[in-house]
DNA sequence: AGGTGATCATTA
DNA sequence: TAATGATCACCT
């Protein structure tokens, strides 16, 4: 998809168009801009982000950085019903488990990525066609010295299964705010990895999550600013 | 093959 | 019905 608009020359402009699209529904915009909704995103599963990506003047493609790097911002949709309940969980970065990870929580990509995020919340009915999907109020969050300290034991934990070679033993499970789940196209495509005998394994890639319950509080604290 | 954007669909 | 594990599309 691509963008109409330049990039955002700071926050302010940023934040401006983002508030420009809230109230308004999927189809209204994208009508706008003269682009084609989906049905359904079954199997358009990205469609929603890199939409709001193209509304902001987002450059996809992107590497594993933020999606404005000049204004170190991360932008994330969340999906949401109604009454405000997070539908799913967020999608940060991928987890390396190839090479030995020496890398610190601050040197890395879920660290950068979550210093500050525009989240931008979609509201949705089941079944109903995405066209008539609503943007609620897009929010700037940076993570509090608390939710840093939880997010980092959580992503230290996860990192040091790997390097232990307990890849198989990370599971969904495993997390109190950042979860570890399968990252691929399917069951087949797999990466390597080494197990505890420092014998190299073939494994489903994974990646970061936020929990949903974890942005949901991060919705609900907005919420209270307001 | 591995990264981006995520949601789907089956299980517990 | 919430969560986990599986999957979809597009890009480099």
């Amino acid at each position: 998809m691509i963008s109409p608009f330049p990039r955002p020359e700071s926050q302010k402009q940023l934040m401006q168009r983002a508030h420009a699209l809230a109230g308004k529904t999927i189809g209204e915009v994208a009508h706008s801009l003269n682009i084609i909704v989906p049905e359904t995103l079954k199997r358009k599963k990205g469609w929603q982000g890199q939409f709001i990506e193209a509304c902001l003047g987002a450059d996809s493609g992107s590497l594993s950085q933020p999606d404005f790097p000049h204004l170190k911002i991360e932008l994330k949709t969340l999906p949401i019903d109604y009454q405000g309940k997070v539908l799913e969980s967020t999608y940060v970065s991928v987890l390396n488990l190839t090479s030995q990870q020496l890398i610190s929580w601050q040197q890395s990509p879920v660290y950068h990525k979550l210093q500050k995020v525009l989240w931008v919340p979609i509201a949705r009915k089941p079944q109903q066609n995405i066209m008539l999907s609503r943007i609620a109020t897009p929010f700037l969050w940076c993570p509090t010295p608390q939710q840093q300290q939880t997010l980092k034991m959580d992503w230290e934990n996860a990192v040091e299964m790997v390097n232990l070679g307990k890849v198989d033993q990370l599971n969904a499970k495993i997390g109190e705010y950042l979860q570890v789940r399968p990252k691929a196209a399917n069951a087949k495509a797999l990466t390597s990895a080494y197990n505890q005998q420092g014998e190299k394994i073939a494994t489903l890639p994974r990646g970061f999550y936020l929990r949903s319950h974890f942005t949901q509080q991060i919705l609900q604290e907005n919420l209270k600013l307001n």
